[in-house]
DNA sequence: CAATTGGTGTAAAGATTTTGTCAAGATCGC
DNA sequence: GCGATCTTGACAAAATCTTTACACCAATTG
């Protein structure tokens, strides 16, 4: 099997022995292996090094681990294992719906490790989505936060980017008034639909070239909004 | 939420109190549960039950929970979760190496229970394609809330859109008025036929090549309608 | 055979609800 | 305090719903 093949797996560890023990670990099972030693340095590992799973530390200089795992989840599905000798459930419960897959206490048996990691792999065979969305003169790179109009660089604000993230990753589908409010607003905004009409009006107004017919951002009457695709 | 949406758990366990213990920390949490106490009956049930997720204990009287898996992985790639006393590396690796996609061992915290049950369900209702209804040039497809015909976009009213999905998903049998009328309308409709009429006369306008001789709608004289497939 | 009757289909006119836009406060972070 | 953002209110615009009116068809009946 050639080496561009082979499963990518992405290490993200500040500490210097634990990232030679996986790398000695795994080096001989047939696995390309990068390696971060910060959040904001496996960040962007992961956007361009691509791998199909990554092994995360919490304890990060940087970054919170769980803040890494939103992030990344933002506009990735890759499979995280957690590694961390934070062993109280609290932890493990906040990793794992924080979006992580699964979570292993250190000191872990190689072989378990392994067998986690297998099992990862045979879940997440299937396609991983392209993190940057393309229909028309419209451009969202989920992984830069960064959009554009016929090449423009478009600044929105938070809520209107979270809104249009979320529309990203349900392109081409309906999405409900309630299920936009509660994933941007959350749950006891259910009951304002006015908030996103005019969040939408505006975010209208920066990505369409006609707000007024709107080719992007399509309004299903009575019952949501959906993005073309 | 109607108990038919909920998330479906089979739980393969043969000790009575493991059962009651996981039947009282998941009944509140909006699961259906299921339950087996060996590994045919649980094999059975998962067949029939067809579960989100499987909880299954390794040690069972008459099959082995390896075993159990790996007959599962046969035919299913439902998750499965193991539960089990054996803490030792060997029966970790065992499991997953057959198919597991994760295990705990006992005693395990209910929070991290669910959390990790949580995860499970998140990655396997990714990507669930939901069937399309295809009947000639009709095309309904009900995730994305998008019916086409002959390739073309139809816009539909949430009233005409209500219609057209009850037809669907009962497509080929007859509907009577009355059942139509309480589905869409609320049962004080019942007595107002006539809103029916201009709601299937609309709908046939918009998707019926020739709305005057319906090939899709069906009526049943004095019955109610039908949708071919 | 013509008229009637009950069930059905179509068109159009308000009435109602939903959606879009603008602009004036309110709030938040720096 | 200032600028950006968010929220809210008022109103206009658009879409949808309901009702009314009437045409059509087939079976029935006088």
């Amino acid at each position: 099997m050639s080496a561009e093949n082979l499963p990518r797996i992405l290490i993200i560890d500040d500490e210097l022995a634990i990232r030679r023990f996986l790398h000695t670990v795994l080096s001989g099972k047939d696995f390309s292996l990068h390696e971060a030693e910060n959040g904001h340095a496996g960040l962007a590992a992961a956007a361009v090094f691509k791998p199909d799973i990554i092994l995360l530390d919490l304890g990060l200089p940087d970054l919170d681990g769980i803040e890494v795992i939103r992030r990344l989840r933002e506009w990735s599905l890759v499979p995280i294992i957690v590694l961390s000798v934070r062993e109280h459930e609290n932890d493990k419960v906040a990793a794992l719906d924080a979006g992580a897959d699964d979570y292993l206490t250190k000191p872990f048996g190689v072989g378990e490790l392994l067998a986690r990691i297998k099992a990862a792999l045979r879940r997440s065979l299937q396609d991983v989505p392209e993190p940057v969305f393309i229909s028309h003169d419209l451009q969202v790179d989920l992984t830069r936060r960064l959009v554009t109009i016929r090449g423009d660089e478009v600044s929105l604000t938070p809520t209107e980017y979270d809104i249009l993230r979320l529309m990203v990753t349900h392109a081409g589908k309906v999405l409900t008034h309630g299920q936009i409010l509660k994933q941007v607003w959350g749950i006891a905004y259910l009951e304002q639909p006015h908030v996103l009409r005019v969040n939408i009006s505006n975010l209208r107004r920066k990505i369409e070239a006609d707000p007024s017919r709107p080719r992007h951002i399509i309004t299903e009457p009575g019952v949501g909004y959906r993005l073309t695709c």
